[in-house]
DNA sequence: TGCGTTATCTTGACGGCGTCAAGTTCGATT
DNA sequence: AATCGAACTTGACGCCGTCAAGATAACGCA
């Protein structure tokens, strides 16, 4: 992790410029946020001139979304981690992954705004679509899952333009737009004067946690027991 | 209105500089987004030079301060007016200002995202302030009114701190973060792929005013169903 | 081992940005 | 009509992202 991203390995050449930046980027994101966030700071950082990194990223906006594959990737590995323990303890499956997401938001808020925060990102970027697909696909197979479908393995790997199977898409929304609207509002302030009051930001987490996750188990298990009045096949 | 905000009204005084320049931001954001959003080029647009805004609103934090109010004001109104329409239409309420909420986000996006954006903000702005008490205290109203509660007529004009009655405080973040969730996804291009697909952002709409809704409203009323174990007297 | 190729990084410059200090204009008050 | 103060301009500062041209050193190949 290099803390800070202030490694300088050898004199003219770095040696590993672009990890550098990387972890200069975050530290700098975590330190002053997404509006303070320069791609100068990030060069002084990694102890090299202004003009460095666009080698490795083009341009700031390659660098952003270098960062936002990363956050992906670590948001689709602590909503499987989420699964692993959820499946071992014998906790919902779904609930699991909704608490991992927003202990990702809560963990790196700067990292989780350049993924979702509408700075601009290279949108043809390959890496960044697969790493955005897989944790799509993760919160589909989940929600799936819970509903009770038969789920095809590859879900995770498809394209987004392949989830053609609609079935069950107010569904994925809805579980979705609870869990990121919750992510945003708490770490982006939103939240900030019920977090004033005595137990603070803890308390809403705890909300969050339970009773605001037996609400959407309990809605989507309504969901189960009236399946669609037309079922379409899936597979 | 003054669309564009390119009105220049004498010489050397402008007359309504403070508008010409909220007019002219607006514009800018509904053009280039928050991104290419320029205290400048505003200034530009309001035939004026770069440091005039200054008098009128100390900073760039503080115009986006004065728009943000006017965006709180606009999704204040917005859920009023549908409040008022529902009741006139016999469409149930809650269910009404949650599709003004996501009508407001998607025919001003510049304007939601400087209020929920993270952008820096004037935090101790009282005028702000204000009208983001306003605006979540018709949410809480019309969220406890869906549970049946008895709601208090002030609770409009009560500083967030005193929602210290919090019994329904997990119904309220519950219908608050499914709301802001899938509208700002919606606007921020996270649904895109989804969008992609036939039908287009209008399906996804009609799915959220639909399906979502209702999932939405019965969760709330089984909350009405099973109230608190220890009821909590408030007023 | 020596040499050339090429990726990597620096330097210097450009225009645009937000903001400040000092000067200019002009409406309003008396 | 004189004056005062608010409204606006001018010019400058440091910082930003990016580009072109030059310096450096790592690496492949003889």
């Amino acid at each position: 992790m290099t803390a800070g991203g202030v490694i300088k390995r050898g004199g003219y050449h770095h040696g590993d410029l672009r990890q550098a930046m990387i972890d200069a980027a975050e530290a700098v994101l975590a330190e002053k946020g997404v509006g303070g966030f320069t791609l100068r700071e990030c060069a002084r950082r990694a102890g090299v001139s202004p003009a460095a990194p666009a080698h490795h990223f083009g341009n700031l906006v390659g660098l952003l979304t270098a960062i936002a594959t990363l956050g992906f990737d670590q948001l689709s590995d602590a909503m499987e981690a989420a699964v692993a323990e959820a499946v071992a303890t014998g906790k919902d499956r779904l609930a699991a992954i909704c608490e991992g997401y927003l202990e990702v938001a809560l963990t790196r808020p700067g990292r989780f705004r350049v993924v979702f925060g509408r700075l601009g990102l290279k949108s043809g970027d390959a890496e960044l679509r697969a790493a955005g697909v897989r944790a799509f696909g993760i919160l589909v197979r989940e929600t799936k899952l819970a509903l009770g479908r038969q789920v095809d393995v590859d879900v995770l790997t498809r394209l987004p333009s392949s989830y053609g199977d609609d079935t069950d898409l107010a569904e994925i929304l809805f579980v979705w737009s609870i869990t990121h609207g919750f992510s945003t509002m708490l770490i982006d302030g939103q939240l900030a004067p019920l977090e004033m009051q005595p137990g603070g930001r803890e308390r809403l987490i705890a909300l969050y946690s339970g009773r605001l996750m037996e609400m959407l188990l309990a809605a989507v298990r309504a969901s189960t027991a009236m399946p669609l009045a037309n079922p379409v096949s899936h597979g």
